[in-house]
DNA sequence: TTCTGTGAATTGTTTCACAGCC
DNA sequence: GGCTGTGAAACAATTCACAGAA
């Protein structure tokens, strides 16, 4: 059912069903049971099936799911059947890949801007778009009606532009800056963190095989 | 007490304490309280507490942490304090970005090699480091003893990526491609997807406000 | 007294197993 | 018969609240 909140560990898993549905439509298939699904999202079928149901009631007893139906159920709960104006601060390497990243400037998201303090920068092209000056960003919120903000600077820049995009009055930001943002109750803020991930994955795979020169694991 | 196997959502922010910990250090802060590495790392004070108990008895009653300290053995439990060799392959803008990216190049982890199937690429330099062919993988994996391998490619190489990188030898991989990749159980899949982390800003942005054109929220 | 470390209580998530519908 | 949707059980993470060390 609708009305009940979705549990967040849910909501994160939702974008990748939308995914997995979208290369079932590639390849032409029009309908799936619950095991196909999961096993294109990467996950179990009982999660899946109990994630599903908190959206509602979208597959068929004994048949399976609508690739199609489901993938609009889906789009619909995230918010993605609406318009997503997007500012990327920070041009460096990360914002160009993110300007020209397929996420970014589809399904719901448009990049409106991209927005740079290096004046000598400004004006060259990055996906179609210019890059503008950092101070504009106010006049571009307003204008375009921009929620969320992509942070892409350096670490020591991420809490200025995070202040000024909230005084530009958006209150969702994504950061790939590695530094804490601290911000207002009723802003939200995700962290993409890069180096975090590896030294998650360094942690495992020491515990794998206990490793020539560490200590002996246990 | 260190025996036992430390719970997973604990492992995920050890990176972030020390983080923490490091820009304590940069601001020549030398002992700190839970409530105050809490704060600089973004969670609460019982969460730190209880996440640092998983590792050991590290700090002082009445008095609070070593910072220096206290970096050192969390570097230790993630397994820093040993060399991860890592290889990038594909470089595109985000491959550019991950090789120039610090958090890639220093703390335990240095990389290796830049890999690209383009050859007009070949012999470019970025970061330090020269693109080579894909095809020699395998045996720049056996020379530095690689374990973890990023995948930067367009989702449509990700698989075959993969697939080589496991022949090589690799068990633990990055993968920023979107798509799932399929893997042997021995091997350790972490994804970073860029566009979900969007997505899951909208699905939450959209509850916030009652939008315009949407259905009205309840 | 101050602040850590930790059992106990709470809250959230995953898995199980099957009733109910096609 | 086959497959979804879902209570109930098992498991995991977070928060509480305080005993105990410095």
């Amino acid at each position: 059912m609708s009305p009940t909140r979705i549990p967040e560990a849910t909501v994160a898993r939702l974008p990748v069903y939308l995914r997995a549905l979208n290369s079932l439509l590639d390849s032409d298939i029009r309908s799936c049971s619950s095991e196909e699904l999961a096993t294109a999202a990467g996950v179990n079928s009982a999660k899946l099936r109990k994630d599903l149901s908190h959206l509602g009631s979208y597959g068929t007893r004994g048949v399976g799911y609508d690739v199609e139906y489901l993938r609009y159920q889906i789009s619909r709960e995230i918010g993605l059947t609406q318009d997503w104006p997007v500012v990327i601060v920070g041009i460096g390497n990360l914002g160009h890949a993110l300007a020209n990243f397929s996420g970014f400037s589809s399904r719901g998201f448009r990049t409106v801007a991209l927005l740079d303090a290096d004046e000598s920068r400004h004006g060259e092209m990055v996906a179609g778009c210019p890059i503008r000056d950092f101070g504009e960003l106010g006049q571009i919120v307003r204008e375009h009606g921009v929620a969320i903000g992509v942070i892409a600077t350096p670490a020591s820049a991420a809490q200025a532009v995070c202040d000024q995009m909230i005084a530009a009055g958006i209150r969702s930001v994504l950061n790939f800056a590695p530094t804490v943002l601290s911000v207002p109750e009723d802003v939200d803020v995700r962290m993409v963190d890069l180096s975090s991930e590896l030294q998650i994955l360094a942690y495992h795979e020491q515990r794998k095989a206990p490793h020539v020169d560490g200590e002996v694991v246990a």
